[in-house]
DNA sequence: CGCCATAGATTAAAAGTGTAATCTAATATA
DNA sequence: TATATTAGATTACACTTTTAATCTATGGCG
């Protein structure tokens, strides 16, 4: 059972765009980036990358001159991850707090409150 | 305005401390560290005092030859930074794909789900 | 064929974190 | 009153993160 590593604030951006399109190469993921944030240097880009390969978050393949980007750690055990890991020290671990605090802040359109519902509903009957 | 500073993992910790009994002296903080986990050193909890007042999240005033500490800022301040941060980056900024995936990864008991309907009941009928 | 644009690798430096030892000032006590 | 303890302040050091420049290999082109 290989541990699921920690993913960083910007490793995340960039796994969010490798896991959104499978597999990609690293000019791909620079105009990603940049398309959502022009101010990313693709230097900068490339040294994450390297780092996310040597976390063994990222595998590549060479594709010519140029790589090719595959996850090695899946979106959902990264969320765990991350998840555990915010409602731990936020909100003492559990979920109930979580939503209490979302909603007193009014932060849910009342769109969200009835996805929300939906949602609940379809979870289970009991 | 005065910006909401971010918090990182630890000081995380002993801010709940803090906000959960105001005020609180540094014995108080150190005893509260240790009985969660033992192995915490009060050298670095005072390090981490000392860290969190220079940033301003926490304020003190002497109480004879001790400090006495309070919070500068806010729990549910500090709360809306790190839950920006936290579904920005893994959920894209929205609730709804965070409670999906709580819900589609059964990270819920039917009680929680109970729990969950009600909050959202009273959230407002529409 | 030789040079340059480009891809990836290595190195670097500044900021933030985690951890704790050491320094200094005050206090309680022998 | 001199000193050992205690409180907080300062300093230290390793590790991570963010950011990017520099190095190296190579494939394309003049």
């Amino acid at each position: 059972m290989k541990k699921t590593p920690r993913i960083s604030e910007t490793e995340w951006e960039i796994m969010n765009i490798v896991w959104s399109r499978v597999p990609c190469s690293a000019g791909e993921i620079i105009a990603a980036l940049q398309q959502a944030d022009a101010t990313w240097h693709p230097r900068t880009a490339k040294a994450f990358l390297n780092r996310l390969v040597k976390k063994k978050v990222l595998g590549f393949s060479k594709e010519g001159r140029a790589y090719v980007y595959r996850p090695l750690a899946g979106r959902e055990d990264c969320i765990d991850v991350a998840s555990d890991s915010f409602l731990g020290r936020v909100f003492g671990g559990s979920l109930q707090p979580m939503l209490a605090h979302f909603v007193q802040r009014d932060k849910l359109s009342s769109e969200e409150i009835r996805e929300l519902r939906r949602l609940l509903k379809d979870a289970g009957p009991i």
